[in-house]
DNA sequence: ACACGTGTCCTATGATTCATGTGACACGTG
DNA sequence: CACGTGTCACATGAATCATAGGACACGTGT
């Protein structure tokens, strides 16, 4: 069994999906920092997907520090996330912009939507 | 000329960025309440797109209640953004849980966030 | 030395999406 | 009736996505 939950649905790249659901697993503790990431070959056997497609995603993965890779050894989970970077913070930027224009539009409050973030960051806190 | 900004970049579609831009441009006042809206042709013609890839994006707009159609005579900006739906709310839940994920794996922390979000509002505000 | 599992890469194919091309129709205004 | 409006129905080419099948280099274990 994977150490991480998945169920794949059609409308996003499967890639993508398999991406999101380790960065879950990491921030909610699922996913230890130094512990074993399953190999290209296992995920893609656990999932039903093709190995290029799980291998698509771990080399994202791999590209946000999140997995490091030992070759012919396997991968592990990240061990110390950099802090973020001035391209990553302009990354963040650009996301909490769409938010935010996806709240206004909806009529939300500028309070509304802070406590919709808290109860999120609280409901992903590992512990 | 156009009654808002964009200017279309690789990478992502065309009519999400042309949806994107509208909704930016209603919430910080360019766009207001009751006014025309530019006619399909007249869009694509300024934004060298082709008229189906316009229209797309504005059949968006009309769904999420930010355009409105009159048959024969043309568009205008909506009027009364409805309130969020239960299915809006938890579109936008996802919205949010998917930011919370990036910032939580950048090592940010809650009140950084809050600010961010909090900036973006200010920024996004009209007049 | 050898087999094995690991990550990595290559070429190819089919499905899907996207933007464009082209043409047409119904509606309301003048 | 002409005109501009929104709308729709095909079709084509480009790009992305997932799959298929095979291959290679590396490190570990026997």
């Amino acid at each position: 069994m994977l150490p991480f939950p998945l169920q794949i649905q059609p409308g996003l790249p499967i890639s993508e999906q398999l991406v999101y659901a380790v960065k879950k697993a990491v921030i909610s503790g699922l996913l230890k920092p130094g512990s074993k990431f399953p190999s290209v070959r296992a995920v893609s056997h656990e999932l039903r997907i093709h190995p290029n497609t799980a291998h698509k995603a771990i080399g994202v993965l791999v590209g946000e520090g999140l997995l490091e890779v030992h070759p012919g050894i396997g991968t592990i989970v990240g061990k110390i996330p950099s802090a973020p970077s001035a391209k990553e913070l302009k990354l963040l930027e650009g996301e909490v912009e769409r938010l935010v224009v996806e709240a206004k539009n909806r009529r939300l409050r500028l309070d509304d939507l802070q406590r919709m973030v808290e109860r999120q960051w609280n409901r992903l806190t590992s512990h």
